[in-house]
RNA sequence: GUGACCGUAGCUCAGUUGGUUAGAGCAUCGGGUUGUGAUCCCGAGGGUCGGGGGUUCGAGUCCCCUCGGUCACCCCA
């Protein structure tokens, strides 16, 4: 009988885990120089956990069970922040401020599968909690900067798309939408791509806005601002000035070296209702494929825990849409799997005993030593293999020992106990 | 959860209006030749055509269900 693996999930063969691992360690390298510490809490949690933060209606998205004879519900994790909040109220007034942590763990959504969307996935989790100040924001987006330059990609290859809560809130009611027009207002802004101008309009009415309200809502929402550029926005909105909030964090961010990355766009909402001030999300430059990353500051959501109040700032990265793009840009290379630093071959049928001796000599030292299983004495073959496996030298053992090198097609004979020396 | 398209070997594909034991290239494995990453030659394994049911004398070809894939909606923590 054959099994299919279940929907959504995928499998790792050596080269596909090659890339995986390449991606988590440059996530923990980037995490690492940037101060972060990593951290990690189970892969299921109790299913009321992850209601604390997004209600009964999450439970249809969740990989939700119960211990056969157990009466308690659990589900696999389908995000971090649930879990993070738990260990920062759990510890909050021992652990050191601010606390600056990240984590790459996989997490399983009971999604329908599509481009850039799978049931199971990896992401990176980075947060900053115990400031409250836009420098902090400036550096958790540095960080996720600092991981798309790492893999390759550049300022005009991807787009950092900021808004901040606070500040659309204020434009909104700058221009007279209602208190309680105020979450239509944000699905409008949600799907403002996904409309014709007509129907953009025609739903802008409805917030009660004259026909000058609604275009300047439409120019507002569509229209993208560079960093530097803030005064284009005020303008828009016949402000005087730009928002307090947006000039601090452009600050901040320019002190940071982002402004070429960055962008402002009152249309980023981002579904949460728990973010408080900035949000972003990073994009691939034409837009073609999901958020690469998104995130933004939670400044009540700690105590929502059960914590202490507590302001926070954070991001998540999927593997699975940064993996398209890099996959797209031709970023992702064929080479990053281990490399054996030599392939054991020999030349004759007497040789062939020689070669466990040789081979876990190597070993014993430290070196990536891998062998031929091959009957076959032919050289020519057997170079093949070890030029196929990535190896740097050839050791070609025969009445003598030589040693290859792969790259250069320097060949020499060596003796049996500088054979070390000459592979180092 | 809704809808559309798609499933033949590990990969890319061929397979006549339904008609014998389902094919090719690449890859894999083995062998031969030439002591050097190569070339050439020979050979092998591997598929019950995603799975199940139906129609038929006969189904990889037609129908239904189901599983999986892709894409959009939804959602996007």
């Amino acid at each position: 009988m054959k099994i299919q693996a279940p929907k959504g999930t995928r499998d790792f063969y050596p080269a596909d885990m090659a890339w995986h691992m390449h991606l988590l360690d440059a996530w923990r390298a980037v995490s690492v120089r940037n101060g972060f510490e990593q951290v990690d809490g189970p892969i299921f949690e109790t299913l009321e956990l992850y209601k604390v933060k997004s209600g009964e209606g999450i439970v249809s998205e969740l990989f939700s069970f119960r211990r056969t004879g157990g009466e308690t519900d659990f589900a696999i994790r389908p995000e971090f922040t649930p879990t993070l909040a738990r260990m920062v109220a759990d510890k909050a007034n021992a652990l050191p401020k601010p606390i600056k942590w990240f984590a790459t763990p996989n997490f399983c959504r009971a999604e329908r599968p599509q481009r850039g969307r799978l049931r199971e996935f990896w992401q990176w989790n980075v947060d900053l909690l115990g400031l409250d100040t836009p420098a902090a924001d400036a550096e958790v987006i540095f960080t996720c900067v600092d991981l798309l330059a790492e893999l390759g990609l550049d300022s005009t290859q991807v787009r950092v798309k900021i808004s901040h809560r606070a500040v659309v809130k204020q434009v909104l009611e700058k221009l007279g939408v209602p208190e309680d027009k105020l979450p239509g207002a944000f699905t409008l802004l949600d799907k403002r791509d996904k409309m014709t101008p007509d129907e953009f309009t025609k739903e802008a009415g409805k917030l009660g806005l004259d026909e000058a309200r609604v275009q300047r809502f439409e120019e507002v929402c569509r229209r993208k601002y560079a960093s530097g550029d803030l005064m284009h926005l005020a303008r828009s909105l016949a402000m005087d000035e730009p928002p307090e909030d947006l000039v601090k964090l452009d600050e901040q961010l320019r002190a940071f070296g982002l402004a070429d990355w960055c962008e402002y766009d009152l249309g980023i909402v981002r579904g949460l209702a728990y973010y408080t001030g900035v949000v972003f999300e990073v994009h691939e430059a034409t837009g073609v494929e999901r958020a690469i990353a998104g995130g933004g500051r939670y400044d009540q959501l700690i105590e929502l825990f059960g914590g202490p109040a507590m302001p926070a700032v954070g991001f998540g990265m999927g593997d699975v849409v940064l993996s398209n793009v890099l996959a797209d840009k031709g970023l992702i290379p064929d080479d990053v799997g281990p490399r054996p630093d030599a392939f054991v071959l020999a030349a004759s049928d007497e040789a062939a005993a020689q070669l466990p001796a040789v081979v876990s000599e190597l070993r014993r030292a430290g070196l990536h030593a891998r062998m031929s299983y091959k009957a076959t004495r032919n050289v020519g073959k057997l170079l093949k293999d070890a030029t196929n496996c990535g190896a740097k030298f050839a050791v070609i053992v025969g009445e003598q020992i030589e040693v290859k090198n792969l790259e250069t097609g320097d060949q020499s004979a060596v003796g049996r106990d500088a054979l070390l020396d000459a592979l180092r």
